[in-house]
DNA sequence: CCAAAAAGAATGAATATTCATTTATATTTG
DNA sequence: CAAATATAAATGAATATTCATTCTTTTTGG
């Protein structure tokens, strides 16, 4: 089990959700293709339970060290690390993830969105703008301004290179100076 | 031709890249299989001059009314709306150009990558820090903090919904109020 | 009447899924 | 405690279908 989500996940990000197949999955996990069918109904399930897996790993991660009652500076900058070390040190995780939200199968996968993380993050918001640490704005907003950059960097990095085809590498210093911007920007 | 292109796209959009196969394809553009194989080398190949298409007129469409040399804050609100309109009015041109950037297609696609589009981007920056518009830093922290909010907020309006499910339409005052929270990061 | 464009049928390989069996593990019985 | 039996886990081979691609034939515009 473990074997066949390993394998899956290095599938899709090697030669995308259209290079996996339940038989190559089966041979590079070392089962039979009739193994995989006893913990999964089908292939559509397997790919479902394996991104409520991911999400759940990954949410957990960005909650270590976080309470939503921290001040914003704060809590902002737990979450950007948390982020951030995650999808640098397992990219491919990152990669299937993001790449998962492009898929015909995220709407079958909704059901499954965790709310207690969603709570976690309204309050963090809803609080901080209370406490006139936060410009009032709309959460979409909010969320896209805090953290859409940080992805955007981590993508660049992952790439190892800009549009150009430069060599590029994202340093500790260039995330907290983008930090550092958008808590600019958020701030009253 | 341009059924072919039109089909195999929103057969990506609806199917994703593994529900696309070129009989089906076929049907739907209403040729008969062959008939692709006239125009392109193979299923790679088509998708490639795809991808390539529909980066030339994304491309276009971002450089309306757009010159290098208008400050600061007027061409970045030019590439917002401009950027803003094309994703909006044509979603699945927009998903498409995102979705193809975490298939193992991308690779291939970099060679064509135009180097004008690039160019004009980056001398509008570097003027802009040379004028004092802009705060000092790496072109990949510029785009970062400058772009992938809006992309995100595009994301959350096509999607009609927020992490929760609640309803999200994205207005043209939220837009502008996002864009100045950017500005208001990335000015001295 | 010919050349280019398109068609349809055909090919072999690959696909998701299931079937009949075997192997390993636990539970019950004498 | 050992033999018998039930339960579960895993298998390799087989199924019908779909896949990308090509071959031969037909259509069509100049």
């Amino acid at each position: 089990m473990e074997a066949i989500f390993q394998s899956a996940l290095a599938m899709i990000v090697e030669e995308g959700f259209e290079g996996l197949s339940m038989q190559k999955l089966a041979k590079t996990a070392g089962v039979s293709p009739a193994t995989i069918y006893i913990y999964f109904k089908d292939k559509e399930d397997m790919l479902l339970q394996l991104h409520k897996r991911e999400k759940e790993r990954y949410f957990a991660c960005v909650l270590e060290g976080f309470d939503p009652e921290m001040d914003f500076a704060t809590g902002l900058a737990v979450q950007w690390k948390n982020r951030a070390r995650y999808i640098i040190d397992h990219p491919d995780r990152g990669h299937f993830l993001e790449h998962f939200n492009f898929t015909p199968l995220l709407c079958k996968s909704m059901k499954t969105q965790n709310p207690k993380f969603s709570a976690i993050m309204h309050r963090f918001v809803s609080k901080a703008i209370e406490n006139n640490e936060l410009v009032t704005m709309p959460f979409e907003v909010y969320w896209s301004v805090a953290f859409a950059p940080l992805y955007n960097l981590v993508r660049y990095h992952k790439a190892g290179m800009n549009l150009n085809g430069e060599k590029f590498e994202l340093t500790d210093t260039m995330l907290m100076q983008t930090l550092s911007l958008v808590l600019k920007a958020l701030r009253p």
